[in-house]
DNA sequence: GCGATTTAGGTAACCGGTGTCAATCAGGTG
DNA sequence: CACCTGATTGACACCGGTTACCTAAATCGC
């Protein structure tokens, strides 16, 4: 009589033992604020006693609302996107929500297809978009038919503040080739990131506001593209490299490249950073352990992502949160005086 | 009279708009055999007109199972957590099943109680135990409490062949310090990892398991444990390169004191490989972006991942899974002959 | 040709919560 | 003392599926 057959304790168990209604038992779970005080504390000892918790699926089920909150990404970075999640968690963490992970392939030709089954067949409270797959408006408007809130994160403002989080890729680089600017350089190379992210594009404007605030000339000779890979930043670094008049400095638009960049220098003979500084983007794991370690320009993941978490999952707390996020210029050794 | 309200469209609607009863449709949904060819096609016709997809949460209910499965971890290796993730969706996809992740912090002394917390509230079908967190035998038990299956990813067998998998770190290790000897290399030096972690004993007892097979003699001069880290890899370079007698090549627990190690001989002046042989572990993106380009083992995480997950989901399958997977020794260019 | 099976499908209860609305009870009012 | 009001609480239907059980028609053996 104490609990049904084998499995946990239910809302109906707690009733019949705390002498009440399955009503009241979900009044004092909800924390209904009409509930008198003793028969609150009659129940929840008895909650205690038997160490019920409520039934998630029943409760999405009778809600119309599940707590699970998924975060769709099709991502090169492995610490960019263990970062999000892990800033989804802290938002997360003491409350009944769940993180449910969806990688896909974004040059997969049903990837929307394939996000969208998953969407009907999860029923997501709502969803987190990355980049680069967060810059695909097709996906954003999926959600939206779908019903399922969402929240973009991106190097640009790519939506409405609601739906959106995003860092200032373009002021970021801008500084960051400032800061070599500063220190006497005045031949700057850039390693662009590929072309069709808006990233890349944010970074490459960056570039050149920095180079027009200093009344340096844009010079094709000195400047790349890479596919954000490490191969691709060798590549880039040889073209730069063998200019005729080669740069002092060279920005690359992630740190992956800034690596390929350090490596053709180095085949080439030349050291870092006394005759080529090297700044990167991103500040991954690499950046610190190669040497010399990289000066680069690392953004707030964990801050955007929790923010994100919150404007998902908080209205009242959602429009508190900002939608905007400043990266910081991470000083390492890889950069020196002209 | 097409469909109820806004909402979905539910199994209800289905059933009146083909003009059978709800339980048909439920027959249709999971591939009863006993029913007619020709009810099944109308069903499936009014399914597919109404783009219906069953409610997962209230399935998850009738059915007292969900279809979620938990990746537990608390890993500083975000290639290996990522890597992981992969596999279990390579096994899951085309399945009902998602995954949902929860990073816990090991050293926090209430983890067990958070995890407990974590596994009653969500209710999960099953979840994954990631190393370092699966060595510990404790939250195996709290999973074998709760009634939730489990699956231990380890670098040793930890459980029955049920609930683990297991790469064999003793026997790599030993096959990569073998590679060093075969080389020439008589004064192999070694860093362990820290105390306490599994997998850093496993490596430790290959690198015992190879010296003894050549017939070398254990030195502490040139041992030393540092906790994984690019910094403490830096620290146990300096002491193992400082002995009187200095290695002439060095094996790392994994890639991250590898690069400190490296990072340590060319401070000290000596050039790798030339001066000095180094190989790690894990071949993480590290590995393959520092100069020069290190030579590693890699263990098959996405398959180790995948066969972990069937384990979980599909007892037919399960069995014929694997426990046990080798790892692979991946040349590169960070070991020269003696 | 008739009872015994088999086959196809329906009915009602249930999974474990929540919403709606009415019932009960205490105290205050005229 | 009858009536009204607000605070508590319960009864009951419902969320969208599934299981257990039952019925009716079709098939079968002899």
């Amino acid at each position: 009589m104490k609990k049904a057959r084998d499995g946990k304790p239910t809302i109906n168990d707690v009733a019949r033992i705390a002498g009440v209604s399955k009503k009241t038992v979900s009044r004092v779970i909800n924390r209904s604020p009409l509930l008198n005080e003793a028969t609150r504390e009659k129940v929840e000892a008895v909650i205690a006693e038997l160490g019920y918790v409520p039934n998630p699926q029943a409760r999405a089920l009778a809600l119309r609302r599940n707590f699970l909150i998924g975060l769709i990404h099709d991502n090169p970075n492995a610490q960019m996107v263990l970062g999000v999640q892990e800033g989804i968690l802290s938002a997360i963490r003491d409350t009944e929500f769940a993180l449910v992970v969806r990688p896909v392939n974004r040059r997969s030709l049903d990837m929307l297809d394939d996000v969208r089954a998953f969407l009907e067949q999860q029923r997501l409270f709502g969803v987190m978009l990355l980049p680069p797959i967060s810059e695909n408006d097709a996906l954003a408007e999926l959600c939206e038919d779908l019903g399922v809130t969402y929240v973009r994160m991106g190097s640009v403002r790519l939506d409405e503040d609601e739906h959106m989080v995003a860092s200032n890729d373009r002021e970021a680089v801008a500084n960051a080739v400032g800061y070599l600017v500063e220190r006497g350089h005045r031949r700057i190379g850039f390693v662009a990131g590929p072309e069709g992210f808006r990233s890349a594009a944010e970074r490459a404007l960056g570039y050149r506001d920095a180079l027009e605030q200093a009344g340096l000339a844009l010079d094709p000779a000195i400047m790349a593209e890479g596919s954000y890979t490490f191969e691709t930043g060798i590549a880039a670094g040889e073209k730069l490299l063998s200019a005729s008049t080669p740069p002092s400095a060279i920005f690359a638009s992630n740190d992956e490249m800034a690596a390929g960049v350090l490596h053709a220098a180095r085949t080439q003979g030349l050291s870092v950073p006394e005759d080529l500084s090297i700044v990167g983007f991103d500040d991954t794991a690499i950046a610190a352990h190669i040497w010399p370690p990289l000066t680069t320009v690392r953004w707030p993941i964990q801050a955007m992502a929790k923010a994100a978490a919150i404007k998902l999952i908080d209205p009242a707390q959602a429009r508190k949160q900002p939608s905007h996020f400043l990266s910081d210029l991470i000083e390492r050794a890889s950069v020196r005086p002209a």
